[in-house]
RNA sequence: GGUCCCAUAGCUCAAUGGAUAGAGCAACUACCUUCUAAGUAGUAGGUUACAGGUUCGAGCCCUGUUGGGAUCACCA
């Protein structure tokens, strides 16, 4: 079934799209057409922020048209600025500086802009789209608990869904659990073999975590019994027979240890029996299996509860892992697939850049790949989304461009709306994270660290004291993970990521808690205009706009169009480096300017209403990366 | 080896092909009897890895080189 979302009428006029940007635009493309007889390229026109250290709000670059004109780039941009200004009633004048023509604009337009953003609690939201986006993040195995990796991706995956929502589309947010295979076997038989009947209920240890501890302690297991394996004559035998030239007997079963494991280790026999009973539905093993599961995922639930992320829907791995053999039938029948003599089926992706993949084992089974496309299919039949977001690392770059290449020639209807958001790896200053050498940063106890480093610093400052024992721990668990979440978003999403525990984790600064602050310095301005009832109405009367105040109603007046892009992009660094230079701004306006205490009665309300929109703002895009902000700190 | 990604201040990161490449941290300095100093301002720190090219204009686009990473299973 299909389901088309019904293309509505964009109900919500975005009262600021046509902003001033846009008519500047339209006006320069209807200038040059009408002064040079030539119609520009109207991606061409560029339109910025006027540098602060230059008179003017906008620029636009005249330098695509001196050709045109047949002029010198200032005497351009002089009649140009002419012509413009005639047009555009909000300008109230224009100079010319080294080819680039400075527009200035009125203080009725921004009298105007924030009047309108005061009374628009969707300030910054696109209309609807009709789009329906599917974003796919976190996907954990079971066999372990989340750690700082998955915090990447979960805050990623997080903070997409909600720039898509922000855009206009409609979102499903969904995560596949890696619930089966040989990784949770092995957390299956450790247990069972040495678990003495542990639970999370009498042991006191959040389930992932316990079930995470006996996977550890099966890896330990095993390097004993291949540290000791070592020491026989079969593997002297086996040492002699395939080592490479020169090769050293530790190098050697360094590599050979997963062709141990199949082959000569009494655990891993163990662990592929369990596999083998798990598939044959096994009672008493699909039980252990439930079991163990449940556990894990109550400590998930803490932590994506923790952590302020939710789903609509969960994918389990079990009952996708034999999906997708419809498909490969699908594939033969439109020879996109050939089959081999050996009854295994293929697709050339060669002139596509690609290679050849082999999509159905020789007996039959399902490959990775042929799994994501089954669950794609199935979600496209569950949900009718026309795009699908894959938030993963960046190892499986390939794999996703081998799976879009072939549903794209499957000719699925959602195959031009696939994307792979795509994010380096997080690494710690000492390299990559690794289970066996205990180097994984667990995501509780970072999530726990950064609370009590906030903690710390509160006492330090000795501001603990004026709050109550619930209102502080709130504070800082929103400053805490303010902090950790905004240092890992404003990465770019492709830029692989070094995270230094005990270094990064500043709260001053380039920091979650630094815009947090502004937002508490702007409520409390609010609270005192509640409390004294200050009549802000004769803001429509201030017009002598300083240059802190203008720096604050471009960034503002910028909100839509960054969502926009944000969304278009996927890439929440966008949302979060606005924030932070929003933020920066107001602390600057803060200082330099009185506020309430404003000496004219215009100044001080049109400053409140500034500062109201700024608060609004500032929450509004934080909420888009999963940041809280404090009423207070 | 093939393909893809990355390289910007000591460190962590910014910069729709536009004006003198910006922030934060770390260092030094100044500013709280005035709206919360988790703030503000200043000093210092750069051949944007290297070499060519396109362009009126290149950190950004193209080619090559170097360095780092990922990936190239009838694993997931």
């Amino acid at each position: 079934m299909v389901i088309s979302v019904a293309l509505r009428p964009q109900i919500k006029q975005p009262i600021f799209m046509s902003t001033i940007v846009e008519q500047i635009r339209q006006a320069v493309a209807e200038t040059v057409a009408t002064l040079y007889g030539e119609t520009p390229d109207f991606s061409k026109i560029q339109v910025s922020p006027t540098p602060a250290e230059f008179s003017g709000d906008y620029s636009v670059v005249v330098f695509p048209f001196v050709k045109m004109a047949k002029k010198a780039p200032d005497a351009v941009a002089e009649e140009m600025g002419k012509a413009i200004l005639e047009k555009i009633p909000q300008l109230s004048g224009y100079s010319v500086v080294k080819g680039f023509l400075n527009l200035e604009t009125a203080p009725a337009y921004w009298q105007q802009f924030l009047q309108g953003l005061n009374n628009d609690p969707d300030f910054g939201r696109g209309a609807r789209t009709g789009h329906k986006v599917m974003v796919e993040y976190s996907s954990p195995n079971t066999n372990k608990p989340l750690h700082l990796g998955h915090i990447r991706n979960i805050l990623l995956g997080w903070s997409c869904s909600r720039i898509l929502e922000a855009a206009g589309h409609e979102v499903v947010r969904v995560q596949i659990i890696n619930d089966r295979g040989v990784a949770i076997c092995k957390s299956m038989l450790s247990w069972q073999k040495f678990g003495e009947g542990k639970t999370p209920e009498n042991s006191g240890v959040k389930g992932d975590h316990l079930v995470g501890d006996f996977y550890v302690l099966f890896e330990q297991k095993i390097k004993e019994e291949y540290e000791q394996w070592q020491q026989t004559d079969a593997a002297t035998a086996q040492y002699s027979q395939r080592k490479k030239q020169e090769q050293e007997r530790k190098d050697f079963f360094k590599d050979y240890k997963n062709k141990w494991f199949n082959e000569f280790s009494v655990l891993g026999a163990e662990v592929r029996e369990m596999l083998l009973k798990w598939e044959a539905g096994d009672p008493e093993t699909v039980a252990l299996w439930r079991r163990m599961n449940n556990w894990v995922y109550q400590g998930f639930d803490k932590t994506y509860g923790d952590l302020g992320v939710s789903f609509d829907k969960l994918y389990y791995e079990s009952d996708t892992y034999l999906l997708g053999k419809d498909m490969v039938e699908m594939g033969l029948n439109k020879n996109v697939f050939y089959r081999k003599d050996d009854g295994s089926v293929w697709v050339d992706l060669a002139d596509a850049g690609l290679d050849q993949k082999v999509v159905l084992r020789s007996d039959g089974t399902s490959v990775y790949v042929t799994q994501d496309m089954g669950t794609a299919h199935m979600r496209y039949q569950d949900f009718g989304c026309d795009r699908m977001v894959y938030v993963v690392a960046d190892e499986q770059n390939y794999h996703f461009a081998v799976l879009f290449e072939i549903l794209k020639r499957l000719e699925e209807p959602y195959a031009a709306g696939l994307y792979h958001l795509s994010y380096g790896l997080v690494e710690l200053p000492t390299g990559r994270m690794k289970t066996r050498e205990g180097t994984v940063v667990d995501a509780d106890d970072l999530m726990q660290e950064v609370i009590s480093i906030a903690r710390e610093q509160a006492r330090e400052r000795g501001e603990v004291d004026q709050f109550s024992v619930e209102e502080r721990e709130g504070i800082l668990k929103k400053v805490g993970l303010g902090a950790l979440k905004f240092f890992i978003i404003k990465v770019h999403p492709k830029k692989k990521m070094i995270f230094n525990p005990e270094e990064s984790m500043d709260m001053q600064g380039q920091t979650g808690p630094y815009i947090q602050y502004s937002f508490v310095r702007i409520n409390g301005l609010l609270q005192r205009v509640a409390r004294e009832g200050v009549d802000l109405t004769p803001a429509a009367q201030y017009t002598d706009i300083q240059a802190q105040e203008k720096e604050l109603l471009k960034a503002l007046h910028e909100y839509p169009q960054l969502i926009q892009t944000a969304a278009a992009e996927y890439d929440p660094s966008l949302i979060a480096n606005y924030c932070y230079s929003l933020a920066k701004s107001y602390h600057k306006f803060w200082h330099d300017l009185s506020i309430f205490n404003a000496d004219a009665a215009d100044a001080r309300a049109f400053r409140l209403e500034l500062s109201r929109a700024v608060g609004s703002v500032l929450n509004s895009a934080m909420s888009l990366l999963g940041i809280d902000m404090p009423e207070r700190m």
